[in-house]
DNA sequence: ATTAGAATTTTGAGTAGTCAAAATCACCGC
DNA sequence: GCGGTGATTTTGACTACTCAAAATTCTAAT
């Protein structure tokens, strides 16, 4: 039985929740699933029970969800195909970097393997998306890369943008506005708990300052 | 209300059965419609009616069904997105003319405008498909081209193959096999009713008879 | 220990699409 | 004009997914 569109974005979501997850248990509560799917919580407490008959997750009641192998693997290979097609419609279709999400959610359900693996050989097997985000194996496996935030990253050293993870059009451009791209190399100057805000200078020596909210996801690497 | 890929099914399915209909009714029998979605016949009747209360066909108990000039319309940019799409597995990603049908048949109820503009864009806003088909403008218009089959065509006379009415896998490869794809010069060298078959010669001179029945599936124009 | 408040689960109902099988209709041959 | 045959429609039921609102459970504060 190959899952449904529906299936897949419960898959999708629930490793998506639990990688934000800190903690052995990796529970992601029903609140939280239904908020991302923008499913009422009812809706979202009868397909986990559904997912967890078919054993693509563990699910304790009250508790949370939490996925198998199984399910796990599922998902990695939903992230893959919507990477990689991410990737595809920046790379060879010149679209732009903010515009191409909502695309992917849909292809992501219905490009056949063989397709998939063409994409994926025409991009010349990337590692990352547009985003930075890592683009799981053929096998459904992901590499977690260890990154700073630049909440977390030294100050005045040069550190590459690396990953930015918030997927908003506008939040995008922004980005590129002001060459924050992943790739770009870029300095913390300084950090202010009081303003909630944290300022950097870019390569051609601009300064500019953000939220701290902001700040917190763009993942960045020291050089 | 957009409509949802079922909708888009029932619609195409009737324009392509619709255009193989002789006679000013064009009234496509619900039977041939069940038979052409595999779906049981109460099923298409069911689904027809709800389509004409929506004003997408007109529907004439126990004698069939038609499209609107709006349900015209809109399976004509589900065709046009459909032969886009192969045309662009074929030309960009190198996929065989025999193998991207299915995936079309998936990713034409998902492409958003701006993304199937731009596959029109990069292929240069072709004409046809890779079997010939014409793809329909962007305002759900269709050139019809009057084309002879091998049954019609002019004997000992050399015509070019326009066009393939038959997806099936293994025909495709056949054609390829044999050089009759879209493009190549042949000539029909004889008819025979009895045997049931159609004699041609290919440009390098090698001969090869086929069946009426595979005939009839292959569109050519005198040069 | 109680209890208020929040999160979660249950319940009852609705939509879209489907099928099998029974009922009905249309038409052709006599 | 009658009946039989084949196509079509109707009926009743099922699956997958969804919601709103009622009921329940958990937790944390007194």
């Amino acid at each position: 039985m190959l899952p449904s569109s529906t299936v897949e974005n419960y898959l999708k979501a629930i490793f998506l929740g639990q990688s934000q997850l800190t903690g052995a248990q990796r529970l992601l509560p029903m609140g939280q699933l239904a908020l991302s799917l923008g499913v009422a919580p009812g809706t979202a407490t009868t397909m986990v029970k559904a997912l967890a008959e078919s054993g693509l997750v563990e699910y304790e009641p009250y508790n949370g969800v939490r996925l198998s192998g199984a399910g796990s693997r599922l998902a990695a290979l939903v992230l893959r195909r919507h990477r990689l097609i991410e990737l595809f419609l920046v790379q060879v279709l010149g679209m732009r970097w903010d515009e191409v999400h909502d695309d992917a959610e849909q292809l992501e359900h219905v490009v056949s393997e063989r397709l998939i693996e063409r994409i994926d050989e025409v991009l010349g097997h990337p590692e990352v998306d547009p985003h930075g985000d890592p683009i799981p194996s053929r096998e459904g496996e992901v590499v977690w890369r260890a990154l700073d935030s630049l909440l977390t990253c030294p100050l005045h050293t040069p550190v590459t943008v690396m990953r930015v993870t918030d997927q908003d059009a506008a939040f995008l451009r922004f980005l590129e506005k002001h060459d924050l791209k992943p790739g770009q190399s870029i300095e913390v100057e300084a950090r202010d708990e009081v303003s909630d805000s944290v300022s950097l200078k870019g390569k051609t020596d601009q300064r500019i300052t953000i939220g701290m909210r902001a700040a917190s996801k763009l993942l960045v690497e020291v050089r």
